[in-house]
DNA sequence: CTATACATGTAACTAGTTACATGATTTA
DNA sequence: TAAATCATGTAACTAGTTACATGTATAG
């Protein structure tokens, strides 16, 4: 389950209270791997459990106290023979293909409008991605150590929506094109 | 939920049994959609309590009855109305992404091994994928109708690939460098 | 005086995965 | 005689989502 591992990197980067995290997963993990902050809660209690993580508590004035978690010995551990696995592929599952392979018993107008409002939504955050980019990494592509594997990641988001734009631009034309055929 | 409205679709181009439409499923929409038997006949269940589909019993000699399943108006209605509302966005949730973002805790070489690893599964999907184009498709981009939606679905399962191969490139060629300057 | 930040949680639900069960028929 | 095909299911589990709950402090 990589959503333990994305929260022992982080909290290898450094220990905080499940809330810090949820922040920072809100500003960073979240491009790739989104999680909420129950989820985080939940998932480090579990690792508090088997040991991943050490609990501190810190009482405060006026808030609910916080716990501070920081990666053990064997989180360590645990993040180096994760990472050293096999990686499953998964397949992306996204509403909008089957619409498209099921154009034929919808509104074809309406499928098309989908995939406006899909390449829009997707040039924007390749606009946010591309600000990143300029503002934090201006060295790229000849960095090294975390900025260039913090780089590479966000290479893979902007490929996406790269990507994404080019394929509802195809589909667009050609939905178009074919209802124009028809008429 | 999209698995629903997949099954509505595939019903609608041939009315069958849950096992056929786990058969069809393995040959087409897993590729973009993957649903095991259980799954099927779960949902398969549930649509017929909404109505979406009907079913009718076929006793068999020497092999469990068969229950066959066609879709109803209401069902053409849901998968229509279903059709029209906004597609989600969902974030693709990538193990070795996850193993980049936090290649600093791990064995570098480890991580450059399952990117090579995906680039190859990337390049065999992506010949099996070119294939089908050559085979069902040689009409494209010029197709029309149902064999036209079909197409650009396998258009966006290539693009996939593809972008999957040169990031892995990318990325194989940057870690390898990065080793290189450190030693 | 309203909204946001800080801080943690319980509970219920949805979707998908994995393992196990049954049993005849056909093909290698 | 072993494996694959046909045919349907129960049960348990994992991961992720959504709603609800509590309560102070601070900034606009």
């Amino acid at each position: 389950m990589a959503l333990e591992h994305a929260i022992l990197i982080s909290l290898r980067e450094r220990a905080g209270s499940g809330y810090e995290l949820a922040q920072r997963f809100g500003r960073s993990m979240a491009y790739f791997w989104p999680a909420t902050h129950q989820q985080i809660y939940r998932t480090l209690g579990r690792m508090a459990e088997q040991g991943w993580v050490s609990v501190t508590e810190v009482p405060q004035e006026g808030r609910p106290d916080k716990k501070t978690y920081a990666v053990t010995a064997a989180g360590r551990a645990e993040l180096r023979r994760w990472s050293g696995e096999p990686a499953p592929r998964v397949t992306p599952r996204d509403d909008l293909i089957v619409k498209v392979r099921g154009a034929a018993y919808a509104d074809i107008e309406a499928i098309v409008a989908q995939a406006q409002e899909r390449r829009e939504s997707s040039a924007d955050q390749l606009e946010r991605y591309r600000e990143i980019e300029r503002r934090d990494f201006p060295g790229a592509p000849g960095l090294t150590g975390q900025a260039l594997h913090q780089w590479l990641v966000l290479r893979a988001g902007i490929r996406l929506e790269e990507n994404e734009i080019e394929w509802c631009d195809e589909l667009i034309d050609a939905l178009r094109r074919d209802q124009g055929v028809k008429e």
